[in-house]
RNA sequence: GGAGAAGUGGCAGAGUGGUCGAAUGCGGCGGUCUUGAAAACCGUUGUACCGAAAGGUACCGGGGGUUCGAAUCCCUCCUUCUCCGCCA
């Protein structure tokens, strides 16, 4: 959420700005502005008039001393009628404040002066591939199987029994599978640990106020599973539980960055998806996930986003897997993110790239509904800037290490892997 | 799930209806002293909103209520602790 004063210091750049997602919020920010004109002027009538009431009562408590009970009926009569009519102007405020609030939530963040124009994904800028690492005797076009066909193959996805027990988007991992996620878990948080990051295992289910912290609620409520009798919500992402740990927090800005990674399983509803895209591992409902969040002094922020971009890098390398980075233009930047760089694999068999880490700078967006907070270096509190990326969700790692590296009959493990996952490939 | 106790400033901890935004201690910051440091001493030290400023208003877990006046009384929710029950 924005600040009221960003937005009342300079109204006309954040319409300005916020053109690049193709939104036009000229009408929202003059009702906001107006709003909050309202607001000042009703709290400074109310302010007056609890100033009135305060008096009277230390008045009041002063001829109670005294015992001069006729004065004491006298102001008590004044004190009570203020007192109606500041409960009035309390209803006012609240209402008003309720208004702006409403309103407030419904801007996205600003895009960053770099994020480039453009209406949706094919207007995102790929700002360099990189091609797969270690060669060998694979890859002739006609014979690449897709991963879902190799899961089968080599036994070690089972989404049919996935839908049985829960649905589709749930699948089984079985055999060298399920030691295949266990040990990408344990490379990522081992990489990202080597990197001065603070593991964590989050909760896994938040309540309302932390679902809408992060900015889930309410853009994109419907993304999440729901637990009514309970009112919380299962994680779309580590995000969520890690980043709401700093809510109501000041750090002095020594004390920043702060680091953090977690291994999390992820929740996503995915209404609306359907066909190739839901295929095999490319969209589920469950997914495992690694995540690296970063809180840190406004001051720093880029550098920062700079240098998880880098990291993130590092890893897809590590891995060997053909991949490219790609700068989101603004109309596809998520509602919360100032600046965003995804990471795609590319999926040999299916010819497509597939996202595998989207890595943000959120600016105060989050930090501002937090209330997470540093004191700077001029001994100023201002809102910290929080960022986050993947590093990495699994599936679609999974998909492209099992089709990058097949062969006739087995599919090479990354070397990094293999102290890991305690063999170097599947074979059948 | 049942029964009790408690939640106060960065921390510890006082405060049970009237000048309490809140004693005191620790910590932090500034200074005196010192070659330097420590100790000692003096001063200062919450956040947000309005205001050019003086100043005003709000905030003692959250929400509501009683009262002219609430950290203090009442209701409710949340959290923590102790005991009992259940349980991986």
């Amino acid at each position: 959420m924005l600040e009221i004063n960003t937005i009342k210091n300079n109204p006309d750049l954040i319409i300005k700005k916020l053109q690049k997602r193709g939104l036009d919020v000229k009408q929202d920010i003059d009702l906001i502005l107006q709003l909050n004109n309202q607001r000042i002027e009703n709290q400074q009538k109310l302010d007056e008039m609890l100033a009135k009431g305060n008096q009277l009562a230390q008045n009041i408590g002063q001829f109670a001393k005294e015992k001069k009970f006729e004065k004491i009926e006298e102001l008590k009569k004044i004190a009570g009628q203020i007192k109606i009519d500041s409960k009035e102007l309390i209803e006012i405020a609240k209402n008003i404040e309720e208004k702006i609030k409403k309103q407030l939530i419904r801007i996205p963040n600003i895009p960053h002066d770099t994020v480039p124009e453009g209406k949706d994904d094919t207007n995102n800028i790929v700002i360099k591939t990189w091609e797969r690492e270690f060669s060998d005797n694979t890859n002739k076009a006609e014979k690449l199987l897709p991963h879902w066909e190799l899961a089968e193959k080599y036994d070690i996805i089972d989404f049919k029994t996935g839908s049985q027990i829960t649905g589709s988007g749930f699948p089984v991992y079985k055999n060298l599978g399920a030691k295949l996620q266990r040990g990408l878990i344990n490379f990522f948080l081992d990489y990202n640990a080597s990197a001065g990051y603070t593991e964590y295992i989050p909760p896994y289910f938040v309540n309302e106020d932390s679902a809408f912290n992060t900015g889930q609620i309410p853009d994109k409520e419907g993304m999440m599973y729901h637990i009514n009798n309970d009112n919380l919500y299962a994680i779309p992402t580590a995000e969520v539980p890690i980043t709401n740990m700093f809510k109501n927090t000041r750090y002095n800005h020594n004390e920043l960055p702060i680091k953090c990674t977690a291994y999390s399983p992820c929740f996503r509803r995915e209404a609306g998806s359907y066909g190739k895209e839901v295929r095999g591992l490319n969209r589920l409902h469950q997914f495992d996930k690694v995540e690296i969040v970063q809180i840190c002094d406004p001051k720093y922020s880029y550098k920062i986003l700079e240098e998880m971009v880098e990291h993130v890098t590092k890893l897809l390398k590590e891995l060997g897997l053909k991949f490219r980075i790609v700068q989101l233009c603004g109309g596809d930047l998520g509602f919360t993110s100032a600046l965003t760089y995804d990471f795609e694999v590319y999926s040999v068999a299916q010819k497509k790239w597939l996202e595998v880490s989207s890595v943000s700078n959120f600016e105060t967006y989050q930090a501002n509904r937090l209330n997470l907070k540093c004191v700077n270096e001029e001994k100023k509190s201002i809102l910290c800037h929080t960022l986050n990326g993947s590093s990495l969700a699994l599936p679609r790692i999974v998909a492209t290490i099992l089709e990058q590296n097949q062969k006739e009959n087995s599919i090479t493990m990354p070397v990094v892997l293999h102290k890991y996952l305690g063999f170097d490939s599947i074979t059948m």
